[in-house]
RNA sequence: GGACAGGUGGCCGAGCGGCUAAUGGCAGCAGACUGUAAAUCUGCCGCCCCUUGUGGGCUACGGAGGUUCGAAUCCUCCCCUGUCCA
């Protein structure tokens, strides 16, 4: 079986001594205008195409709505997080059940999250060294120890389909020195990483069930920025990340650093940035040759009320909806638009009922969904910078 | 009819001589949230005025009097509520 030019897999990657994986990602379009790229990512959960959002799924669920609703909604791929998983319920039990898939009960694809955001967001709870990460649990205080090889090791078991790096994901603001150091161990940890990837994969005798990404540093630095990638590049993984993004820094900044990691970043491989964003900055990494995204901004969000709409931000607390019968976004194809209005949406959530708290989350899972759709068709078909200029536009102000 | 207990801002409920426009909680109003320590967090929440400030004025702790330099807080009477006894 012939393979496209652009194709690539684990197996491409030193096909001499590595067995390969059933990854392996072809970009199939390209936008003329710009970056974007259409792509098929092919795990051994299904394939996906991209550009995709990836719900965040970080406690083996997409909070508040049900493996079902993912599938209605053509979620092809969702995060787990290594770290909450670890804690609870631990590997070895999901290891025991057969792996997250089966544990979740979730064939699609599952990319997991290695601890390296935990690094960043509970910096009060943690110690780093050169060697490790040291985690006091948010759960019950108790100590844990992260190593780059440690995290791999998890992922493994867990059995995700894309597994990442254990990087330090740098906060803002860092300066060139502090960045530097930072990005410097990420880069070590990674090749740590990539080192007890192949060693898990060698032991399996090529049954690997999944791959690794790499994670690209640097801060707010764009030179550094752009000798991680290509360092990580060096190292050779089956899609590069970018992290460290949306940590507080202007949004033009975390553009740029984007751009400047992806100018080192072969073609052929699957780019993620990681965390982002808010809808208006889906079809601007788009743009700039993003093939991924994650965020929590849709579910989290959601749960707080704060629903996203083609027209802007729609909180849904506010006393103007109390008796407003209009759905939450009148062009908006979900079940929720379809059924509910606003006033009773609001109703449920000034209730506190959970059902509330669902539909919200099942909305903005939907909108993004459906704008990465959009997306790929106006890259497909052509139009995608006009999508771009006039999405932008158009989703950032307030719901009338 | 009698004995206790009690009546505090939209509601519940602290306070029991000055630090009290009055703790908390709820409700209400508004804001935040970017690889999820999040069904979380933050602010406002008597009325009026302005040169928007550790600014000024007014009204407020059932009602009416009183004690006191000063009362939501002490005293008297009245009204009301609850429980118990007849």
């Amino acid at each position: 079986m012939s393979q496209p030019a652009e194709a690539s897999g684990a197996g491409s990657v030193d096909s001499s001594s590595t067995p390969s994986t059933p990854f392996q990602f072809e970009v199939i379009d390209r936008d003329n205008a710009t970056k974007a790229r259409l792509g098929r990512m092919r795990t051994a959960h299904g394939v996906v195409e991209t550009p995709v959002f990836m719900p965040v799924g970080t406690a083996g669920t997409v909070k508040a709505v049900s493996q079902e609703q993912l599938e209605g909604l053509d979620a092809r791929i969702v995060l787990g997080n290594t770290y909450h998983l670890y804690l609870r319920p631990g590997e070895d039990v999901i290891g025991s059940m057969g792996g997250l898939h089966r544990f979740m009960a979730w064939d699609r694809a599952i990319l997991t999250d290695s601890g390296g955001y935990q690094v960043y967001s509970m910096a009060g709870l943690r110690k780093l060294t050169e060697e490790a990460v040291e985690f006091q649990s948010h759960l019950d205080g108790s100590r844990h120890r992260f190593t780059p090889e440690r995290a791999v090791e998890i992922q493994w078991l867990l059995g995700s389909d894309i597994s990442m790096v254990l990087d330090e994901c740098t906060g803002y603001p860092a300066g060139e020195v502090m960045a530097r150091q930072s990005m410097e161990r990420t880069l070590r940890w990674a090749r740590r990483s990539r080192d007890a990837f192949d060693r898990l994969r060698a032991k399996e005798h090529g049954a690997a069930p999944g791959t690794l990404f790499g994670i690209v540093q640097g801060g707010t630095h764009a030179d550094l920025r752009a000798e991680c990638a290509q360092a990580l590049v060096e190292t050779g993984f089956d899609g590069y990340a970018v992290g460290g993004v949306s940590v507080g820094e202007a949004r033009p900044l975390s553009l740029a650093m984007v751009e400047a990691a992806e100018a080192h970043l072969p073609p052929d491989r699957p780019r993620y940035v990681m965390g982002v964003g808010f809808p208006e900055e889906l079809p601007r990494y788009v743009a700039l040759g993003v093939d991924m995204m994650d965020c929590v901004l849709p579910t989290r969000n959601g749960r707080n009320g704060y629903l996203f709409t083609s027209c802007g931000r729609l909180r849904i607390r506010q006393a103007r909806f109390a008796a407003d019968s209009r759905p939450v976004d009148e062009s908006c194809g979900c079940f929720v638009c379809q059924r509910y209005s606003r006033a009773y949406l609001r109703h449920l959530f000034i209730s506190g009922e959970m059902l509330g708290r669902t539909l919200n989350t099942y909305h903005n899972l939907f909108f993004y969904l459906d704008t990465m759709r959009r997306i790929r068709e106006t890259i497909a078909a052509g139009g995608f910078a006009s999508f771009l200029s006039e999405f932008v536009h158009r989703v950032q102000g307030e719901v009338p």
